[in-house]
DNA sequence: TTGAAAGCGCTAACAC
DNA sequence: GTGTTAGCGCTTTCAA
């Protein structure tokens, strides 16, 4: 691989210089010609900036981590992809983990966050709480922040429009004339639930219906979540006629569950879900649900960190645009 | 953060004593006595080597890439997973991708491999071929091992029992009574897909079946996929009683087409898949089908890379064990 | 406008 | 058994 040095010789001037100009350092004068000279040797020869030397030197490795509890998640795509985007418009890397990765006090944990190899961290821990704490000290030191999983207030939070989305796909079902309408949410510990909630009641509110507090589970986000709450709301009497599912996952198996039951959705059930993602085309009846601005909040906090790295002052991010959208499929219709 | 000589300082001692204890230089003499203390101040201190440092001194990162189609693709969890078990055994982290990071002459692409931070690639670029040429140079200075998507006799290849698994899955539906068996493949420039067709024609030519060839498609893994292949296979006359789908994503699009086109599963036609998933589980009908060792073949691929980093001859990998096994769940019956 | 040189944290060859 | 030192590739201050 070639160095600062191999292009400096094959130019004809000092390693400073070629620095200067190939790390577009923004108040250097150079002259045009040997701008050129050095542009044209580092092509030449292929050269590449070392990340190692270049890290050492400047004590940034120009890479940042982005921890999402596990990467089967289709819900995470979106989220990914934006902060990959927002990442390489800065020269930055995204290197990606699962929470289990950093699992407090772990080797994994150390080797990721401890030995400088990340500049600052984009956490997604899931629906259990993670305190800053239990990273080992990386939050002393470099930028965390925290993508909808802690409350709006909270120091390096990034939110999303949770309380608008659950109002959407709650006021589709009383668009269609549901009135017995179910609520499968997430643990209680997680704000992403509380807030979903909140959207849940007012739509309900303002509709003028009274929520039935049977109809309400707080299981989880996971396809198994699902089904345990689809066991529990399909044996109340009466039964609902809709449900709204908190996460999409949990929609999956509670369209599983609800087959074996032998309930018709959505005939004898309608189901919406929050966020939107490919096994929500694919399930049968393919589901009705809301698709959230992943990919928004995904660019919005990389530039956040990318602007704390750069020594700014932190802010929070809520992001509300593109709005929360209802994607009407085939496990929706109206109350007969 | 602590550097070796604010260890060295508070031990009294010299930093190379320090870097030969911490980094447990194989060959060195150093007194019990001083071994203790410099690991006590190493400890007092939370001392954590820095990883630019090191890399800068010893060319190597520690960190390989491991490269995926899609993050989204639950197929990959337990690879993934195998990788990174491997890797933290060996103190290497696992930088992880998508085939589009690197696309050739993409700007991702020379970040992520050439600038020098990564020692090696393990690569699965999906099903079509992509040739190491574009991978910029990288395949001439470091190690690319190629997952399931090359032939077994070409260098660098890491390969898993499709054939095995094949012949399992479509033997399956021949003792369930079916004859009549389609085959709904990769795209035929895949290798996978190759060896899928050898072991489901290995079963059929042993049970002494004809393959009908109208009954075989060849559109690829996706759900979309699968839906076209269905459209097809479900248009033939007569129709199939049972499909083998060389991969559990194109199955649940396949399922759900059928649902559409008012075809029972497994009533009116049985469905086994390869490879398993937890979406396998969440279908309507829950999907039979054959596990593959993916878990293993990313320990025995990062073990591989590992070996040639430190300079040893290449090898090819061919997993076998465990062998694919089949999961009967309840798209699958035996014929009426 | 350009160059010389120091030094980021680490390892390893060499000296004692 | 332990210490001294050079140097990996880079950026940046300082001098010319």
């Amino acid at each position: 691989m070639a160095t600062l040095s191999d292009v400096a010789a094959r130019a004809g001037v000092s390693v400073s210089a070629v620095s200067r100009v190939l790390s577009n350092a923004p108040e250097t004068r150079v002259s045009e010609e040997t701008r050129d000279r050095i542009r044209r040797a580092a092509r030449d020869l292929g050269y590449r900036p070392n990340s190692a030397g270049r890290a050492l030197r400047s004590a940034r490795s120009n890479v940042v981590a982005l921890i999402v509890p596990d990467l089967m998640n289709a819900l995470f795509v979106e989220l990914v992809r934006g902060v990959e985007d927002a990442a390489i418009d800065q020269d930055y890397l995204v290197l990606m983990g699962r929470t289990e990765d950093i699992e407090p006090g772990g080797e994994r944990a150390h080797k990721l966050l401890g030995e400088g190899r990340v500049d600052a961290l984009l956490l997604q821990p899931g629906d259990k709480p993670l305190p800053l704490e239990s990273l080992g000290g990386f939050a002393n030191s470099r930028p965390v922040i925290r993508l909808n999983s802690v409350g709006e207030d909270e120091p390096g939070s990034a939110t999303m429009p949770d309380e608008v989305g659950a109002r959407v796909a709650t006021r589709h079902l009383i668009d269609l004339g549901h009135e017995r309408i179910a609520f499968a949410n997430g643990i209680s510990e997680s704000y992403t639930a509380e807030r979903r909630a909140r959207g849940f009641r007012a739509a309900m509110g303002a509709a003028g219906i009274t929520v039935d507090e049977a109809l309400v589970t707080a299981y989880g986000y996971t396809p198994s979540d699902g089904e345990r709450a689809a066991a529990q709301l399909l044996a109340a009497t009466p039964r609902p006629t809709a449900i709204f599912v908190a996460n999409v996952n949990a929609a999956v198996g509670l369209l599983a569950y609800a087959r074996k039951a032998g309930v018709q959705v959505p005939r004898d059930l309608a189901v919406v879900a929050l966020h939107d993602s490919w096994t929500a085309a694919n399930t049968w009846p393919p589901l009705t649900t809301v698709t959230m601005p992943s990919y928004e909040l995904g660019r919005r906090a990389f530039d956040e960190v990318h602007r704390r790295i750069l020594g700014e002052e932190p802010s929070n991010i809520r992001v509300d645009d593109p709005p929360p959208r209802l994607i009407v499929r085939e496990s929706t219709v109206p109350l007969r």
